[in-house]
DNA sequence: ATCTCGTCAACG
DNA sequence: GTTGACGAGATC
């Protein structure tokens, strides 16, 4: 031990991306270590920060004190720390804000698993009635107390009780003296998701092809080295019994599995199913509490929890000793976040396992082509699922082209006759359809046909939906709302029409075409209250409901055997959008929908409907031909520079006063291709971003492409003092974009 | 991100 | 001369 200062280097989680030296203070010496948040003078504030190294002596000449170290233990370990460090360098983000994203807020705050008052009636409830009635006329607040305890199954939190009669704790004392009553101290169970019955266990038998991919995984996992599998399934080749096996087989090496999956399919049944197989479960989840989140992070960094299934930043579980980590849904846009850091989970998993000799095995029926190319050249191993269980038929799929519709039946066809015809037979033999229209609301235009006024909203510029049901004009990007006029605001003509169709129309239009259907509208308009979702879903499988009609939201997981008739009302919406993956999108969900058919015992069929029938993306969704697709798509990328072929980020500037908007991106462009790295056809924009506006913020974007990701990074850097947000202009960089609105 | 400080113009 | 708005600059 010399007596030197001793000085550490600390992450803030502002958007600079450096470190600051601070000095330890006497007091603080050995107390301190690499991974522990520390609380720091910056500038005239106080701010967390995170230890991240230790130097010998600082170069900076105005060096302050420490004030205060905020765990006792680190709450980041070294290879945490490690990572976050790649990812402030990869996403060009500051290290201190990849940090903020690893460890939960809860855990932050410290947050604790509270314990609550529980009152247990004492008395058997069939009696309760009897009691209340003896005590009423003396003690009719004891009386009511008693009754709303028995109408909640005998068991009510103190708090809730209080709220539900309003009387004084007295009140609920005396009838606890009086043995009526007793309290017990519960741990709050703080998701009702935790407290679920499991499934039952059947027994797995596998199939040939998952026999050969188990017998792969298990191999690579005995290797105890870093690799990453692509299981490239078909829908219903029964992925997730892949997934549990490979577990269990890591349980059992006393090891600690991931499992990510995205925000829609952590559902209860998804949850009930691991919880079958396994005993320690954490789950990690936005909608979690405070409370919970941080009991179920202790858990897992205390090595309690076997395996960790979550969403995007359950990639950051604090695993003591991990094993595997499992990417379901690989090619799901919802694993990138959309806020700084804006990483990919998947990425970042493979980053993770390779830097703990772990394994990743990516799920998929539609692999990414990132993935999928990563798996042509070796990078990654393929293994294939071609058969459905039980040998299935895949569904049959027809194409209808929507411009005959319309001329045949001589006007703007929602809906085609195949698809009627379809519908009422599926109907007629009791079984089940699922429609499917990503688009919300009853007409994406309200226009005016006299003078061709649409009506946009006046802070972002884009049309409004008209919702019929609620009678507004809403602004799907920013949320305004507002009551249509009667008549043209601009012409003053009375005469206004509601066209393009959302869910909401097409529900309508159902009612009358087909009035034996028996529909229930999936969206998020319908999808308000807490239980609808559930509800509904029942109400599908018990039959009453026979047509299920919705948007994104039914398109994946899905999954029940009575429907046999899936239609896609329009396919064209995705391909449209002006992005490079627009053919990969459609030919996804395509794909996905369809395989809500067929899933029982009766083959299933899909109706797409659609502009471009002749569309490749449309053509090999329709034959199930994942394998063309991608070669089709891959020699497009190629020929034009795109992921995978190169690397991609997207630079988009925004700000209230649009000429300086512009000015900043020329700006940051000029010094782009000043660096010298950048060829001809490497920058495109800037340009006005596809989304002109958003809450009245001008936005403008440029892409920059590069052969690879270090000259990606080296171009980026030249510009990193041009990027930085100022004077009302904001500047993000987005490393692997996935959306180019 | 957040705060300070300097400059510049409107106001009394 | 005073007050307030915007922009540049720094944060250890």
């Amino acid at each position: 031990m010399d007596d030197a200062k001793e000085f550490v280097q600390v992450a803030i989680p502002i958007p600079l991306r450096k470190t600051f030296d601070y000095a330890v203070p006497e007091v603080l010496r050995g107390r301190i270590e690499v991974g522990s948040r520390v609380r720091v003078p910056f500038s005239r504030r106080e701010v967390e920060g995170y230890c991240v190294g230790f130097v010998p002596e600082s170069e900076y000449d105005k060096v302050r004190d420490i004030l205060d170290v905020i765990d006792e233990v680190p709450m980041l370990d070294a290879e945490l720390l490690e990572l976050t460090k790649w990812m402030s360098d990869y996403y060009f983000c500051s290290w201190g804000e990849a940090l903020d994203a690893v460890l939960p807020t809860a855990v932050r705050e410290g947050t604790q698993t509270r314990k609550v008052r529980l009152a247990k009636l004492k008395i058997p409830l069939d009696d309760v009635d009897k009691v209340i009635s003896e005590i009423e006329a003396k003690a009719p607040k004891q009386a009511k107390v008693l009754a709303i305890i028995a109408e909640n199954d005998g068991t009510m939190t103190a708090s809730r009780i209080a709220k539900a009669v309003g009387c004084t704790p007295s009140v609920v004392r005396s009838l606890e003296k009086a043995g009526r009553i007793v309290f017990l101290e519960e741990k709050a169970i703080l998701d009702p998701l935790l407290d679920l019955p499991v499934d039952k266990v059947s027994r797995f038998e596998p199939n040939d092809e998952q026999a050969v991919a188990l017998k792969r995984v298990r191999e690579r996992l005995a290797e105890n080295t870093f690799g990453v599998i692509l299981l490239h399934g078909v829908t219903s080749s029964g992925k997730t019994e892949i997934y549990l096996q490979a577990i269990a087989g890591v349980v059992a090496a006393g090891k600690q599995a991931i499992v990510l999956v995205p925000e829609i399919s952590l559902t209860p049944q998804t949850i009930r199913r691991f919880r079958a197989r396994f005993d320690r479960v954490a789950v990690m989840h936005s909608r979690m509490s405070k409370g919970e989140t941080h009991e179920q992070w202790r858990q897992i960094r205390s090595g309690e929890a076997q395996i960790v299934l979550g969403v995007r930043s359950a990639v950051f579980a604090p695993t003591k000793n991990l094993g595997l980590i499992v990417v379901d849904e690989e090619h799901e846009n919802t694993f990138k976040q959309d806020v700084t850091p804006r990483y990919h989970t998947r990425d970042v998993a493979v980053v993770r396992a390779h830097r703990s000799d772990a394994l990743v095995l990516l799920g998929s029926a539609t692999p990414s082509l990132e993935s999928y190319r990563n798996a042509m050249t070796g990078k990654y191993e393929l293994v294939r699922l071609t058969k459905r269980i039980e040998d299935r038929p895949l569904p049959v799929v027809h194409v209808v082209d929507m411009r005959g519709e319309h001329h045949a039946q001589k006007r703007f066809a929602h809906f085609s006759r195949d698809l009627l015809e379809e519908l009422r037979r599926t109907i007629a033999r009791g079984e089940q359809a699922i429609l499917f229209l990503n688009r919300r609301g009853f007409a994406t235009t309200v226009s005016c046909r006299k003078c061709g006024l649409v009506l946009e909203c006046v802070r972002c510029g884009i049309a409004m939906t008209y919702h019929k049901s609620r009678h507004v004009a809403v602004c799907h990007q920013c949320g305004a709302r507002l009551t249509p006029p009667d008549a043209c605001p601009d012409c003053q003509t009375p005469d206004l029409r509601f066209t393009g169709a959302g869910t909401e129309k097409i529900e309508e239009y159902l009612g009358k075409l087909v009035p034996e259907a028996n529909v229930a509208r999936m969206d998020t308009d319908t999808m308000t209250k807490r239980g609808s979702y559930r509800e509904t879903l029942d109400r599908f499988r018990s039959g009453e409901v026979n047509v299920l009609l919705g948007t994104q939201m039914i398109a994946k997981g899905l999954d029940y055997p009575n429907v046999t008739l899936v239609g896609i009302i329009s396919a064209d919406t995705a391909l449209h959008l002006q992005d490079f993956r627009a053919s990969e999108r459609t030919f996804q969900l395509i794909s996905q929908v369809s395989g809500r058919a067929g899933r029982g015992v009766r083959p299933g069929a899909v109706i797409v409907q659609t502009h471009k029938p002749g569309h490749y993306c449309i053509e090999c969704a329709a034959r199930h031909d994942y394998e063309k697709f991608a070669d089709v798509e891959l020699e497009h990328r190629r020929a034009l520079g795109y992921p995978p072929f190169s690397r991609v980020a997207r630079i988009v500037v925004r700000g209230l006063q649009r000429n300086k908007v512009i000015q900043k991106a020329n700006q940051i462009a000029a010094k782009l291709r000043e660096s010298g790295l950048l060829g001809q056809r490497q920058l495109l924009g800037p340009a006005q971003a596809p989304i002109e506006r958003v809450k009245e913020r001008a936005r403008w974007h440029m892409l920059v492409k590069a052969p690879e990701s270090r000259t990606l990074r080296a171009i980026l850097s030249h510009a990193e003092e041009e990027m930085k947000s100022s004077g009302g202009v904001y500047v993000t960089v987005d490393v692997d974009p996935m959306s180019m609105l």
